[in-house]
DNA sequence: ACTTTGAGTTGCGAAATGCAACGGAGACCC
DNA sequence: GGGTCTCCGTTGCATTTCGCAACTCAAAGT
């Protein structure tokens, strides 16, 4: 109870990296205009045309995203009408949490088949499931999974058995 | 070229289960919600005074999560003034797409430690980051992915060299 | 010169959001 | 059983964001 307050003053405070992310990317056509990009579609006239997305709006986000360092703008040599847009590393990185929730919708949706599909380069066959994993890589199910403060965790090797109740029973409230 | 038109038009129209994600949890606080949600918080004025969220908004948000199959709304036996929302399996299923959003927050945001933090019950240990894998568990990283229609796809195990040059090129311009 | 193309900007109505106050059913208290 | 408190909302109104259509403007193309 304590111990719930505790746990939820942490969450407030800032010290979450999600509203970051959001800031980022939680806004309306962020996540579409990103999917886009990784399609392959480098110019305000296909993203507009594809998106359908209002021009105004999308010189909004397209400057948000490059702002935060997501997208990069390049006016192009050759033509100097077009500018190009490009994924940073930064941009790209943001795959996994993309594809996360294209899984869920097409896993939960009304059977969309979700084309095209992101296939290993090797053999062609689709991705797996974006799971959570444990530090050794072995997939992680939600059941097996604690939320735990910074200043508890333990040391690599040093796992001790829970002896508090601590934060799992919070969970369970 | 028509390569690139033919992949675009698969876009927009709608098989793609992204937007169906981004309707269900696209909208301003629907993740700080669900982030709430997984950390124990279960009841409106919980959730209320932890995200200082107006009032009316949490109640729209909650109402829609709760449409969308991803919370459930239960007024509580014992007092029946409270509701509790809980999340379903399909809420729950959200959460390495949430987690994979407060990585990259993480990453990229200004050190934020971000507490509290998603351990393995058996040991303690944070989890991994989450990463996108092949069809057989690999680890798989960006530049070994292709984008690939479903009307391409090998069947398993018969895997063939890209005759085509396909949409890899697509990718790259 | 004249037209076209690419990348925006501007003006304005519609929708979403935020704030503060109010409402109402159920518990609780004597 | 009247008064109070708690929980979960709703209502009214100001502010912000979104969406549409028309416009600008520089750079190519012809």
């Amino acid at each position: 109870m304590g111990k719930l307050r505790e746990l939820l003053n942490d969450m407030d405070g800032g010290n979450c990296a999600l509203p970051l992310a959001l800031e980022a990317m939680g806004e309306r056509w962020s996540f579409m205009i990103l999917r886009a990009a990784f399609n392959g579609v480098h110019h305000f006239e296909e993203f507009q045309q594809e998106l359908n997305i209002a021009r105004n709006i999308l010189s909004n986000r397209l400057s948000r995203l490059v702002d935060h360092g997501i997208m990069a703008r390049e006016v192009m040599a050759e033509d100097r009408r077009k500018v190009r847009y490009q994924l940073t590393e930064k941009g790209i990185e943001l795959l996994p949490a993309m594809i996360a929730l294209r899984q869920w919708g097409e896993k939960w949706g009304a059977g969309v088949p979700s084309t095209p599909v992101l296939v290993d380069a090797r053999d062609e066959q689709p991705i797996g499931p974006v799971t959570l994993t444990a530090h050794d890589g072995r997939v992680i199910g939600y059941k097996e999974l604690l939320w735990k403060h910074r200043a508890e965790l333990q040391p690599l090797g040093q796992a001790r058995v829970r002896s508090d109740g601590g934060l799992a029973s919070v969970a369970a409230e």
